[in-house]
DNA sequence: TAGATTGTTAATCGATTAACAATC
DNA sequence: TAGATTGTTAATCGATTAACAATC
């Protein structure tokens, strides 16, 4: 019998594994689910209940153990085995992607680059070597490619996405605002920037009236 | 009396905008709930509920009118006055973000970007000047600058919040993954890209299971 | 008129918060 | 033992979906 985790509750668990792994940083051995809200902002009853879908890591009267709580929800997060990204277009975006440090301790790992204009192919971006879009696929197997990352413009997005569920991608991570057709058995999140700033806008212009 | 817009509803307008925006370029002028919402994978009921929260755009019997509701939803996300922009921090990210087309539409404009290296200073990016940080408060009140893209490493994060708020900008766009303090009075989005990819590590782990 | 589609109320579903027994 | 804090059940809150009258 599987429970059902909320996306609202896989959401936090980076939050609370960077929380936690700064906690273990400083040397702290406990925390309670209060401490752990008030840095993120939660309620402690929220911090709990999102611990106890998963099992019961606390001690009564105590607290959490900051060390096995981390790796715990590292655990459920599927730290231990790195997954290999590939990150497809490499205009600003894709770039600034590719020099993005904090990925690595979530367990990611981007092996490689991939653009169709031949006159970047070969070079490097943050020692990662940039391949030929046409070469995707053999590229994709050899490495073991987990994830795609699409950082193309809009109009090339669907076909950077064919070509990696093409080659045999579990998952994509797209930066195009355009909705994707993938097959069912592939993982697609989309990151689409705008929204957060039209958010901000709209709240200002709400505040002015 | 003001009616409550649920931040789900608010972070939908945008895209219906640009839905908008294209059927209108391509000369559509009608479109009904049902098929705005099929092509944002919304149902037609969430459309016509989000759409009546902020008054009665469409004609019964017929659909909505694509200019008029786009026009509409421009409104009611502040598009009429531009946003003007000033991004924080040049490295990979901060050039990626000055460099975005997509921010337009929407009615933001970036206007300045501030760094603490002072061998930046004084280039562009995407003709947009880099001024010194320690500039910040004249640039910020002689360009009218409303909000601030925070796009400097997580241990400046909180500086560079606290030279915003000084300077008098009204909203922080945040992309380093800690929790600022601001106060009450700026509005705080945070664009965590890190969420994101876990999500998508962890639905790939629980179906390997 | 018949068919289509909105706007709105009611029903359902899901997530958060409150309360409290269990126990360290 | 008294105090603290978890894990869990119940209550509340809010968002989505269903149903349908209004009307073009």
């Amino acid at each position: 019998m599987k429970k059902y985790i909320s996306q609202a509750t896989v959401d936090r668990l980076p939050l609370y594994f960077r929380t936690l792994q700064l906690a273990e940083e400083e040397g702290q051995m406990i925390i309670s689910s209060e401490e752990l809200g008030r840095q993120l902002d939660f309620t402690p009853e929220q911090v709990r209940k999102d611990l106890t879908s998963f099992g019961q890591f606390g001690r009564k009267g105590i607290g959490y153990i900051v060390a096995e709580l981390k790796n715990h929800i590292g655990k459920i997060l599927g730290l231990e085995s790195k997954r290999r990204l590939a990150i497809v277009g490499v205009g600003h975006l894709g770039a600034a992607l590719a020099n993005y440090e904090n990925f690595d301790s979530l367990g990611f790992e981007t092996v490689a680059i991939f653009d169709v204009d031949e006159r970047s192919v070969g070079y490097e971006i943050n020692n990662i070597k940039i391949y030929d879009f046409k070469k995707m696929d053999s590229v994709v197997k050899h490495k073991r490619i987990d994830i795609g990352v699409i950082a193309v413009p809009e109009v090339h997005a669907q076909d950077a996405a064919d070509a990696l569920v093409e080659a045999g991608i579990k998952g994509i991570w797209n930066f195009a605002p355009v909705k994707l057709s993938v097959p069912e058995s592939v993982e697609l999140v989309n990151e689409d920037l705008t929204i957060g700033l039209s958010t901000l806008g709209y709240r200002l212009t709400q505040k002015e009236l």
